[in-house]
DNA sequence: CCCTGTGAAAAGGTTCACAGCA
DNA sequence: TGCTGTGAACCTTTTCACAGGG
């Protein structure tokens, strides 16, 4: 059998970081890999990994391992990373640029298609490789696309207005950095990552130590 | 009382989203909040709220709700929020760069105030604000800036050294952007935030859908 | 009647420990 | 002997539902 039913969530945001770990032991000659290595390079324990693999299917050795080739294989099919799945920046100013120039998003099989701006200036001009379009344009930059992804790089009060287009526009999966709660229908996946929330959660252990600045 | 003992990670991970809400009600004039307005704005549910404020202390009144200024007072004061702690950025490509010129760090008490970075041509010079100093130079801009929180975002390569040597100059907390596991101690908290591995997370709830790409 | 604060129940995730196969 | 695969125990988090004060 052949994918297993449900995949646990927890298990499923582990998964890019075994693959990212396989790259890295096949990169260095590995031809099997036990759950220990693997827990190693990922950053977790090897109970973990064992469970989640498990979710997958019957893919270890008793007394061996995991072929490297063929987890890998398998992890980036459960993932739909055998795929490509082209993108649109949506905000097109420090933010937006650095992610077109980080080249992990197209290696990793998430090139950056287009981006969407609303100064006029930029708009029909090519930065960093993206040729940049007006909102308006929005639905055919999907289609022509086959656009999959968008991200929001806005200011936050922009960024619900960008969302509702993407939605408008045919998109399901949508990343967000802008610092604001952003309300979608049930069958679009939206996910979050703030910057600065990030840094205040780290702030929370830091309470409680040394005092800080400028005192 | 003031301050219970401990509280849940996953309520932490949540208090500045709260932060973030009740100043978005505040702006608009908001005196009294309840659980359900919060929780609207915060993008959660209203018992996960109560359940969350519970955590810090009883600052609500039955039948009325909370006060939105002195919840904002107690929630920055659990998150150590009522401090500013200045952040020193390794690695001064498009992304440290970005991040120096996001507004949000500063606004919410994370001042950017040095960058690291290998590159001789950009050391001494002062970039986007930033005054960008040599990693042998690391301790002394940690003493002088009063430092409190290292970002990495160096190529992934880079990125143990750049952890180990703030963690040498006395940094306990870490946030880092590079696509690899960092080791550090138990007593030093390091965040990751691996921007291919989200739009991974996103990809396998775009498997199964409709077929991407070109074809 | 309204909304908080909280025990209790349910769900989800992690770790343990070992049977079973190579 | 070595390592996977997995039930069972354990822990965390979420949700429910309602008592109790304004």
């Amino acid at each position: 059998m052949t994918g297993h039913g449900h995949i646990p969530e927890a298990t499923v945001a582990r998964l890019p970081l075994y693959l990212r770990g396989l790259d890295e032991l096949l990169v260095n000659g590995a031809g099997t890999v036990s759950s220990d290595e693997l827990a190693d390079v990922a950053g977790v324990n090897a109970a973990k990994v064992r469970k989640d693999l498990s979710h997958l299917g019957t893919y270890g050795t008793r007394g061996v391992g995991y072929d490297a080739e063929y987890l890998r294989f398998e992890i980036s099919r459960a993932l739909g990373v055998a795929n490509t799945w082209p993108v649109v920046v949506c905000g097109f100013g420090n933010l937006g640029r650095a992610l077109a120039n980080h080249t992990g998003f197209t290696d990793r099989g998430f090139p950056i298609l287009a981006a969407i701006d609303t100064d006029p200036e930029k708009v029909g001009t090519t930065l960093d490789g993206v040729p940049i379009r007006a909102p308006r344009e929005l639905v055919r930059v999907v289609k022509d696309n086959h656009i999959a992804i968008g991200v929001i790089a806005t200011p936050p009060e922009a960024a619900q207005d960008a969302v509702d287009r993407l939605i408008e526009a045919g998109i399901r999966s949508i990343m967000s950095f802008a610092p604001t709660v952003l309300v979608v229908p049930d069958d679009v996946e939206i996910r979050s990552v703030d910057l600065a929330t990030e840094l205040q959660i780290l702030g929370f252990h830091l309470t409680g130590s040394d005092s800080p600045g400028s005192g």
